[in-house]
DNA sequence: ACCCACCTACCTGTAGATCGGTAGGCAATG
DNA sequence: CATTGCCTACCGATCTACAGGTAGGTGGGT
């Protein structure tokens, strides 16, 4: 196989701390805990971690290869992936609870995740941007554009996630989402 | 004077308890760098809050008190106070840190803070529909109602807020805070 | 005389990390 | 072929550092 043992050990710990964090936020999660889930010690866990920090890097970064390889292309997204990726994530509340309570916790200072989110919502907002140029050209309502309405993108799908894990039965993530695209479209019927 | 000194301890306590918050979370703030702040020791601050988690409340409820006072009234908010606020915060990085982290922990299993914020956002998203419909009337951009659009403005508020936490030179909050109004206020030109 | 506002001392628990192993596999070597 | 040696994958014990919380004071103001 390909794949060596070792290798999925450390498959399978990532997904412990994926979890772990889930619940617990990075500064909450222990690693114990985490160990606990794949059937090691704390110590059998930093034998493939050294350090805490390490394993949220790791964790980080098999999420960063997540989102470049599937559904996205070296063109980017088109808005349609987009609306399906909000409607995936709404099956998965796990995973967006994990990355909305590091996303909160990395805002606090000298927090580890925090250079990771910075670059990463530049990125984002310069995809966002791609995107809406593709779809609507230059110009979008409010005279806004591509790269105005870009943060605005982003800061739906992160706002509409914390409201919707405070609350799922209130919150309609995915329609809500497609409510702003369709605002975005430019339907201007009153 | 009607300020007791005792009163006054609580509020010092109540800022110093907001900054530490601000730098580490909930979970990472600890009870004696809140007491190092007003020049007390853990356990004088423990005379005023019995628990860790009685500050926390504390805190929240004057957040409370203060959303329910200053610029909001009986018949809510208007939207042009809105947009004083998003300027408001923009000049309190610290104020806004301190909620964008809890937001961020309260996701978290068993976080103290969690009803306190999912009453709050329903409370928030039935007041952003007031003033939608006060401004707007019954029909939006989009084929939107009030209703249907307060989760969005809720979202935008927020994720712009991280957004801008993370890079503040970079995202320009209270500008994209009014484009998103311009979208709602429907000025179809494309 | 009493209470309020604290403090010292202490306890208990927990978390991350280090140290020094041990057991098994595998390869080179005498 | 067996011994030696080394590497990987762990575990037990232990260290250090806090953290939250308790118990029992002390001193000053009313």
């Amino acid at each position: 196989m390909a794949r060596t043992r070792s290798e999925e050990r450390r498959a399978e710990i990532l997904r412990a701390a994926l979890e772990v964090i889930a619940e617990r936020g990075y500064r909450g999660a222990t690693l114990g805990s985490v160990a606990e889930r794949v059937g090691l010690t704390q110590q059998g866990l930093l034998h493939y971690f050294p350090t805490k920090e390490a394993l949220l890097v790791a964790v980080l970064e098999e999420r960063d290869r997540w989102d470049t390889s599937g559904g996205r292309d070296r063109e980017g997204w088109r808005l349609d992936l987009l609306e399906s990726l909000v409607e995936y994530n709404a099956m998965r509340p796990g995973i967006v609870q994990t990355f909305s309570a590091l996303l909160g916790e990395s805002v606090t200072d000298g927090h580890p995740a925090r250079a990771f989110f910075t670059e990463r919502y530049a990125q984002v907002r310069a995809n966002m941007a791609d995107v809406l140029r593709l779809e609507f050209g230059e110009r979008l309502p409010g005279g806004l554009t591509p790269e105005r309405a870009a943060p605005l993108l982003t800061a739906v799908m992160d706002g509409l996630q914390y409201q919707w894990l405070l609350d799922p039965a209130s919150v309609d993530m995915p329609g809500a989402f497609r409510d702003f695209l369709r605002l975005l479209a430019g339907s201007a019927e009153r």
